[in-house]
DNA sequence: TGATTTAGATGACGATCGTAATTATACTTG
DNA sequence: CAAGTATAATTACGATCGTCATCTAAATCA
């Protein structure tokens, strides 16, 4: 049952988009092979063909979301664009096409070296792109912890705001984190 | 098999103290029931007995952690003294006794009502807790928003820290925002 | 173009998941 | 105090998990 290189080529970037999606919306532990493989139109074992192995996949799918949402919000060029975006009730709403790292933090520490290793690069990247947009009147180093504690702030806020169980209360979240931050 | 009351209340404890330490570090879904009720001295089948379901025992589980760390944080007067013993390494490095509210807050949205019920009002807590300490100067709705995004940002730095595969980048994220909170 | 190699999807496998029927014994009550 | 009832733990069950051997067809080269 093999199919043409260019078929397979395909098959695995839907794998990967699909599974993207999949772990930010069910998490990484609560997504089988096989949601991940259904979702691209195959029997599960496929993966094993294309991947090796869950892990593996959990790891080129983590780095396809990162880069992906990182070129995304690149071209936010303002940092009250930036927060707003950030911050806006349609992306608490819509974690599967969201930030995957406030989608997969919680579990994070949970996974292999190159997951970990993937987030931790893809953090950076924000970290860089939140700092480069920042006033350049203080020096670099105060401006990356300014980076570094408003990107807490902001994936504390979109995580928290998607956990309550009252839109009241989710809506006051991203309010009042907006405020403090000045978006 | 049944074995007395006390030792069933005894072994429910047991189990629920086990579980809510097991959920914060492991995660909600990558604990089986077999690892919930080994880690009590029995067998996985003795969950039902006790709980009728994994969910049942989950919402417990939460419950429980949450009305525990509530009071353990209840002794903490002092705002900055709130906000570093909550950023410190300690806290960081030991998740299953830390934090109910970090450790679970991303796969909250996929749990069942309950369980969401019962986060939303320990957040709730945590949130008339650390505005209670603020000062009494300003309004009780401001220093709420206050609370809110300074909860947001200590939830948001302490999972990063855990979720990052390198040390130094862990501890930056950690002062940068307790130098931003004024820990 | 036909034989060989190689890559990729399938289906079968053991392990583990959550649940429910079974069993044994602590409570209850006549 | 004995017989019946209720309850808690064990054990067995179907479903789903992740992995791997198998098979098929595309790619390679004589």
């Amino acid at each position: 049952m093999r199919v043409s290189k260019l078929q397979a080529a395909e098959n695995r970037e839907r794998i990967l988009k699909e599974a993207s999606r999949l772990i930010r919306e069910r998490g990484i532990s609560g997504t089988g092979v096989d949601a991940l493989t259904e979702a691209a139109g195959m029997t599960h074992g496929s993966l094993y063909s294309q991947f090796g192995s869950k892990e593996r996949l959990i790891e080129d799918a983590v780095a396809y979301a990162i880069a992906a949402k990182g070129q995304e919000m690149s071209e936010v060029f303002a940092v009250s664009d930036y927060i707003s975006k950030y911050l806006s009730a349609k992306h608490r709403d819509m974690p599967g096409g969201g930030c995957p790292i406030a989608a997969l933090c919680c579990e994070i520490p949970r996974q292999s070296k190159g997951v970990r290793d993937r987030f931790t690069a893809g953090l950076r990247a924000i970290i860089s792109q939140l700092s480069g947009r920042m006033e350049c009147e203080i020096k670099p180093r105060q401006r990356d912890d300014k980076a570094l504690a408003a990107i807490a702030s902001l994936v504390g806020a979109i995580v928290l705001a998607r956990a309550v169980n009252d839109p009241t209360l989710s809506d006051d979240i991203l309010r009042a984190t907006k405020k403090r931050l000045g978006g």
